[in-house]
DNA sequence: CAGTCTACTGAGCGATCGCTTAGGCTTCGC
DNA sequence: GCGAAGCCTAAGCGATCGCTCAGTAGACTG
């Protein structure tokens, strides 16, 4: 694992664009406090503790609490479309691409259900002009998985009426991962990736 | 609609246990600015002046601000439990069965999709000895869509090779339905209700 | 009508919030 | 060797937090 990394990490280091040392630290410091106990329930202080730095220290290199959490979304999504736009390169046929993008979309948030669950119950605490461009990435992955459905419907290898909605719950499904993953639990994310998979495979009606 | 009830409430009224009506109306504002704002973004002044009261006047009624949490998780979670049980009620085979739960199940979720929020993303602001009891009940809803997959699996209704993953994709879909559902969008509870049901029974591979 | 009770207001307590500022230490170019 | 720049600490600002409490208005009881 790359040094300085403080998790599993198997995108390569989602944070490893973040520099230098002391703002990933403090970064990551925030990710955690802020999947424990929220956005709003998590002081300045406290985040600059789990850095290591007294409370002034986080100013060096984040201007506002909002700014942090606006970094955090934005490299979390950012990792999320790269993960999916890596797991289904250079595949063929519906089916295979459809059960690569599935397997990789759960297996991620399983991987890094903290910083999920940080984006999927704070993004109402995003300014406005940060929510928008958070929501235009958002858009991007839900059409990721939208596409994927549509070509194999239209080549007919998927029996699906509803192509919106089954596209909604299958990135529903992945998403939701996040939620009630515990690493301590029986499943390792590539179970999960690998049954999140299947059952899309069989929401879509394809042929086995 | 019963009076004194806010919103569109179609278990008969969620609310409608909770009296005096101050109590209610507190409970209410609560849930509204929970669901925005999170607990901890929201203050008791907050919630006071959104039912029309001065600050002070919520201790009367609330010991404190957790335990007003506390009673809504519980109030959601037995209105909930109490929605699955009746949707099963009479029905026989597992198909049918399955449709039904699942059907009531994301529903609900559209239904109360601002209530459901709450619980779903301030089950961490719950004090420890609040959080076993709600657990307890959450524990059951999961037992009762296992139970509905394992008894339609053992009879061959259902092609499934994993029970306990499957009974949790079909309740994280159905969950999930109050993190992305819009009133305004196109889709009524009722139409996401079925179509969450058609989905379960594909994820099954229940015998059309 | 006096006495009691309940629901509520408005002021305010101590604690903590996000954030700023003064100043010190370290590292650097020149 | 020295000023500039960057990173950090400690103290503290004004605002807001959850919550308390003395006091009041109105309904009910005897």
């Amino acid at each position: 694992m790359a040094p300085g990394s403080g998790s599993a990490d198997g995108t390569g280091g989602m944070w490893a664009g973040i520099a230098p040392d002391a703002s990933r630290r403090l970064l990551l410091a925030a990710v955690d406090s802020f999947a424990d106990l929220g956005y709003h329930g998590t002081s300045t202080r406290h985040i600059a503790a789990g850095a290591g730095m007294s409370a002034g220290a986080l100013y060096v290199h984040y201007r506002t609490k909002a700014d942090l959490l606006f970094q955090i979304a934005l490299t979390v999504h950012e990792s999320v479309l790269a993960e999916l736009e890596t797991a289904v390169e250079g595949i063929e046929g519906p089916s295979a691409r459809v059960r690569a993008l599935m397997y990789g979309f759960a297996r991620w948030h399983a991987r890094h259900h903290r910083a999920a669950r940080v984006i999927q119950n704070e993004l109402g605490a995003l300014e406005a002009a940060h929510a928008r461009r958070i929501a235009a990435i958002r858009r991007r992955v839900r059409a990721l998985v939208r596409e994927e459905v549509r070509a194999g419907a239209a080549a007919g290898a998927f029996d699906v009426a509803d192509i919106e909605g089954t596209a909604r719950a299958m990135s529903s499904l992945a998403i939701d991962v996040c939620r009630w993953y515990r690493p301590e639990g029986p499943r390792s994310p590539e179970e999960i990736g690998a049954l999140t998979a299947h059952l899309s495979l069989r929401m879509l009606g394809a042929r086995s």
